[in-house]
DNA sequence: AGCACGCCGACT
DNA sequence: GTCGGCGTGCTC
């Protein structure tokens, strides 16, 4: 009998019986095929034991050369789907590759000829036999596609020294590599500070004596931080171990590869594992991990899943950053499964970030992770100058303060850039009849529509419903359609009426068709070809714009704002990370924050470079109510077509959430988005001191949580409340 | 997720 | 009379 993780949300595995003739093949982590109903399907194997089959269904087929996930593996995979609340089936269709659990796609695998030279050789008479022969003589076992590099018309030549018998080929499997063509920039070691050195030394130890360790590297931008990464791993490799390096979102750090590529060079083999990879990368990537080809792993959140039996040291760069949580579907936290995982392999973990998130910062502070600080940078630079902006003092609609509108002049003056951070794609926010004072709504979600100039369109950012703006308001008929409030487009406008001349981009998810042109974007900005760039927190993440000397917030106010009680900590981090843009070694930068709230402690201490300070005063408010590190949050999100059942199903579930002990039900209240696609939504937040009784609330809530026709979504550890 | 079963409206 | 709409329920 095994027990089986099949492709689809069920709650529980399935037994299945093992057929005589594959008793011995079927094994726990083997991906295999079996019936489900009266189709077929993919499913991963869990455990094989004794057990009575009698009512079982057999096993369909097991592939030919099956690569078993490790051991350590199917525990993470077992454990987070326990800890989540999911099927064990989504969990595992999430963290494989699509050919290894969909049911349709097939994800083929591409062969490529090798060459090498025959026992026997002669000497051919074509000259362009002579300089093929010569090629495979150079380098034995060189592939085809390498061989065309070198000699672009290899064909004919390459086919008569086959039937002369005086090249051996060979077919392997030619893995599809993301990382092709890419060029490795030389990176050599430089020498480190002694604060970096004091960080490496408790890293290297921990690397002769392996063992669970969770570590938190505090360092202000700018301070090294990937130089005591690629070091600590660089010893990892030494000891035959491989190294997991997790990013907030990898499309948009391929500097970080590039630095990984150029150190590593030749020495370490280097595999990435993010969204943007193609279903063929993705699977050649995972059986090139799965077979002991890879070294270092560098990818986002769902590379915590690769499959590798050496782990040594996992990295979690930028571990505050909210996007190592999964919003929806199976909703697991990136950071806290590497320390699951980092516990189930029984090796360090290493959480690194200027700003740490409180949660992190508050296990360090009671001992259980191990605190590491970079206070200065390598390189004598100066922190940059921060103002803060009361824009109370502005007149309505006025976009830039008289401060950075001169601050942008002066960077432009002294041919220097300026980069401005607006958190709102489109042009307005809104769209407004100035007669009746009708706003424009997304039919299927509690939002307005964002107006979006360059595609004239109103656009809903949560569900992408379009409609073109109309010519007249449908209400009163009147012709005053307004734009109220300021997007990433009317800013760019803005800008140019204000700087007329200066050269002006845009970076956000409109302004850049695909990965490629995002990339142009920032190296025509790298280049000085661009004066002012304005951008969503796009620009502030990973990217080194060395001649931008002048950073503006347009508004810290939006994320301020945000119904979350992680709004603080968002916004000090974006405003910290931001405000490490600018500068160089030679001339301090200045950064102008514009809010209307100057007093609120998350822009004071991001102004005066605070991080401890800031966490301290978040410490306390958050410890006031109880939320964490101070308390446990679990939030159940229903949603479903009919209001009236929606709502009865939240309160029918919050009455019986609450019967269970030690624990603080809140709700049921409807969500922050009351309707989203189409459906409305409802939510019940339990909170509680002790992760125990949240624990056995959850056990015993498997499902059976809503009634037909209402869907429940269980976020353990909720990172936003939308 | 699929896929079937089942019970009501507009069609050759 | 049936074809097909998608609400509901099940899959070892």
């Amino acid at each position: 009998m095994a027990q089986i993780a099949v492709a689809a949300p069920l709650n529980t595995l399935l037994s299945y019986e093992i057929p005589a003739e594959l008793q011995d093949r079927v094994r726990p982590g083997l991906c295999l095929q079996v019936p489900l109903g009266r189709r077929q399907v993919q499913g991963l194997v869990f455990s094989v034991g004794p057990g009575d089959t009698t009512e079982l269904k057999p096993v369909t087929s097991v592939p030919e050369n099956p690569l078993p996930l490790p051991g350590t593996l199917l525990e993470l995979l077992r454990r987070a789907g326990d800890y989540y609340c999911h099927p064990p089936g989504e969990v595992v269709r999430q963290a494989l590759p699509a050919g290894l659990m969909s049911v349709a796609p097939r994800v083929s695998t591409l062969n490529e000829e090798h060459y090498a030279l025959s026992e026997e050789t002669g000497t051919p008479s074509g000259e362009r036999q002579r300089e093929v022969l010569n090629l495979i003589r150079q380098e034995p076992g060189i592939s085809r596609s390498r061989l065309r590099d070198l000699c672009p018309q290899m064909a004919a030549p390459v086919k008569r020294l086959q039937e002369l018998g005086w090249v051996q080929t060979e077919t392997r499997e030619r893995y599809r590599d993301p990382l092709a063509g890419a060029p490795a920039l030389p990176d050599p070691k430089p020498s480190l500070t002694e604060e970096q050195q004091a960080c490496l030394l408790p890293l290297k130890a921990i690397v002769d004596a392996p063992s669970f360790q969770p570590f938190l590297l505090q360092g202000v931008t700018g301070s090294g931080k990937t130089e005591i990464y690629l070091q600590w791993i660089e010893s990892v490799l030494t000891e035959g171990g491989q190294a997991l390096v997790l990013v907030p979102e990898i499309a948009l750090t391929p500097q970080l590869v590039g630095r990984f590529r150029g150190r590593f060079e030749g020495r370490a083999r280097l595999a990435v594992w993010h969204s943007a990879l193609s279903d063929g990368e993705r699977y050649d990537s995972w059986r090139r991990m799965a077979r002991g080809e890879v070294d270092i792993v560098i990818g986002a959140r769902s590379a915590i899943f690769a499959p590798l039996d050496r782990l040594r040291a996992i990295v979690v760069d930028e571990e505050h950053d909210s996007s190592y949580k999964q919003s929806e579907g199976f909703r697991y936290n990136g950071r806290d499964l590497a320390l699951l995982r980092a516990q189930i392999e029984d090796c360090p973990v290493l959480l690194g970030s200027a700003t740490p998130s409180l949660v992190s910062w508050y296990h360090a502070r009671q001992g259980r992770y191990q605190l590491l600080q970079l206070m200065q940078r390598p390189v004598q630079q100066p922190l940059p100058e921060v103002a803060v902006v009361d824009m109370t003092d502005c007149e309505h609609e006025q976009w830039l303060s008289p401060d950075l509108a001169s601050a942008i002049q002066g960077a432009l003056d002294r041919q220097e850039q300026a980069l401005l951070l607006l958190n709102r794609r489109g042009y307005s926010p809104f769209l407004l009849c100035e007669d009746c004072g009708t706003g424009f709504h997304c039919p299927n979600c509690d939002i307005t529509l964002t107006y979006h100039q360059r595609s004239r369109e109103l656009i809903c950012h949560y569900c992408d419903y379009r409609q073109p703006p109309p010519e007249a308001c449908p209400q009163c008929e009147g012709h005053q359609l307004t734009p109220k409030g300021i997007g990433t487009e009317r800013l760019e406008e803005t800008l140019e009426q204000t700087f007329p001349g200066a050269r002006i981009a845009r970076l956000d998810r409109d302004s850049t068709s695909g990965k490629r042109g995002h990339q142009k974007l920032v190296d025509r900005m790298r280049a000085g070809d661009i004066d002012i760039l304005v951008g969503t927190q796009m620009v502030a993440k990973g990217h080194d714009f060395p001649k931008v000397t002048v950073v503006g917030v347009v508004s810290a106010d939006s994320s301020l704002n945000l119904p979350d009680f992680r709004a603080a900590e968002r916004t000090f981090s974006l405003l910290t990370q931001v405000a490490g843009r600018a500068g160089r070694a030679d001339r301090p930068g200045q950064v102008l924050i514009q809010t209307y709230s100057p007093d609120h402690y998350a822009v004071l201490k991001a102004a005066s470079h605070d991080v401890n300070g800031f966490l301290e005063e978040e410490q306390r408010f958050r410890q006031a109510l109880a939320y964490p590190p101070y308390g446990h949050l679990v939030n159940f999100v229903l949603a479903g077509n009919r209001p009236e059942q929606v709502e009865g199903a939240a309160e029918d579930l919050s009455r019986h959430l609450n019967r269970f002990p030690d624990v603080e039900v809140l709700g049921p209240s409807p969500c922050v988005m009351a309707r989203l696609r189409g459906k409305t939504r409802w939510q019940v937040l339990v909170k509680a001191d002790q992760r125990g009784p949240l624990r056995n609330l959850l056990s015993r809530m498997n499902r059976g949580g809503a009634p037909a026709g209402v869907q429940l979504s269980i976020d353990v550890d909720p990172v936003d409340m939308f």
